[in-house]
DNA sequence: TAAGTTGTTCGCGAATCGCGAATATACGAT
DNA sequence: ATCGTATATTCGCGATTCGCGAACAACTTA
């Protein structure tokens, strides 16, 4: 599992093996034997290797399907996508999608009429 | 760092070393060698761990420092203290605290016209 | 061709693992 | 107090796995 996860990942950033080697303090073969899966890293390897992925170490070991660390430092409201997984609420009471959809017209508007009316500057 | 996690993880569950050990398939002697920081768990371990501890591979490895898991079903968009750490957009353009307020303003409204003047069914 | 980079595999010594056994501790029930 | 049971901790053993350098193949570039 993790051996995938890790030439994947490589892969996408094009890092030669000797690279990360070089990150983690160890042997080329030692790293390259991860990918191979004909050895497994150690914890602190993992840890470690996750955070060079910038990834978590759910991913890494299969524990999570989706290689994005879940920080949802931003959230953007129109990507319905991301939104599928996601339930607001206000007061406690959650929004519907025609809640939502509502306040997007409502912000676009807001930042319509900043626009072209008034301009602070 | 990880034996750290588990006892403290086991204590608030109120688990006995061999309830773990028969839910993973290891030694009594086996796990409570995790606790003690004797050994350590194999990858997989750890995940099966994860997973019957309802929390994150990167708690237990210490990659991160809350036990609950980032599921983020719910966000309240009152609660402050949450927003801080997230920034919504819309349009790709992030939502100023104002924007918010009279997002959430906005809804309030709408329920409140929903409950009061309509009454559908 | 020669030199360099990258990726793969192998064997060796060393380190670690998983297990059962032995021991220690706690706590009711008799 | 004396069992009996459940729980926790540590140890040694055999087996497994680790990390490393070495060796090699494939490929690019000079």
């Amino acid at each position: 599992m993790i051996s995938k996860r890790l030439s994947e990942l490589r892969k996408k950033k094009k890092w030669p093996l000797q690279y990360i080697a070089d990150q983690l303090n160890i042997a080329k073969s030692t790293y390259a034997g991860y990918e191979s899966g004909y050895r497994q890293p150690s914890l602190e390897a993992v840890k470690e290797l996750a955070q060079l992925f910038e990834t978590s170490t759910d991913y890494l070991l299969g524990a999570a399907d989706s290689p994005e660390k879940p920080d949802f430092h931003t959230i953007e409201l129109t990507e319905t996508a991301m939104l599928a997984h996601i339930c607001f609420t206000i007061d406690g009471k959650p929004l519907t999608a025609d809640d939502l959809n509502q306040m997007i017209a409502f912000i676009r508007v807001k930042r319509e009429m900043d626009s072209t009316q008034t301009h602070h500057q």
